[in-house]
DNA sequence: TATGTAAATGCACATGATTCGCATTTGCAT
DNA sequence: ATGCAAATGCGAATCATGTGCATTTACATA
């Protein structure tokens, strides 16, 4: 396996487990699933328990090297790196594939937001419909 | 309680429960969970089994009556009448008390979306910050 | 470099939202 | 009125996620 090897997260123990989940997510292709990431580790090093990752997400989430979302009103969170850009996902109603999108049209929209008296923090995109592959009529 | 009674879905049999929960959702002033649902039958008529009000809710969410969200990445669904409104939500991080907004920022930036090679079905837009009531700086 | 200790993990089991199975009941067409 | 398919009551299953506790590990200090 390639080693990409991001800087380790300060004030974090450097354990086994923990360069496991976070070497999957330097891997991965799209945002995973506490599973996905259970699966991938199995194959090559050392098994992690699922309740470990976990942990060890909630952790990276709070420390803030992870991001934790989910989609399409149900089922799993997934997580990925956190590389301090604003993204929005996509998710294709067909072969349920995650597209991360990066322009954001909340941009000029927030700051006129205040009408209702609520201040905004933050906010997410998301929408579905289909990818490329999957469109019936494109 | 008052009687508003909006049409009854076409094609559904009427029954005591799917009328409970009709009537709830109807005096309802935010989506609701199931949760919140049977609570609130409780209180003046009949007990309302929890499952069957998940049942209930599926139904009326296929027959296009009730419209399912879910919020901040959290657990539970919510559901609430199909307005047929374009609408999105604000919650609140101290009370999560959840907003619901008119104004879309989407109108404009869909349209501009096939770069991805993605077609765009639906969106979902959701903010998070403080409501009125709770915002330490206003 | 050895080692003590707090923190992390393995493991099994708890939990909370949602769903499922099946016997009983109910709405409605006849 | 009554028969039957559909809906519900009820319990128990499921699925993602969290927790408790004994054991192991990373790392500071000697």
């Amino acid at each position: 396996m390639k080693e990409i090897q991001t800087v380790w997260p300060v004030g974090v123990k450097k354990t086994k487990p923990r360069a496991c989940v976070l070497s999957v997510l330097e891997h991965a292709e799209s945002p995973l699933s506490a599973m996905d990431i259970y699966s991938r580790i199995e194959k090559d090093t050392s098994t992690v328990w699922l309740s470990t990752i976990y942990r060890i997400l909630e952790l990276f989430v709070e420390k803030g090297v992870v991001v934790k979302t989910t989609v399409m009103n149900n089922e799993m969170a997934i997580y990925e790196l956190n590389h301090y850009q604003h993204k929005h996902y996509a998710v294709c109603v067909s072969c349920r594939k995650i597209v991360a999108m990066n322009n954001c049209p909340m941009e000029k929209f927030v700051p006129k937001l205040a009408d209702n008296g609520f201040h905004v923090l933050g906010h997410k995109v998301e929408m579905y419909g289909y990818c490329k592959e999957c469109d019936p009529n494109p």
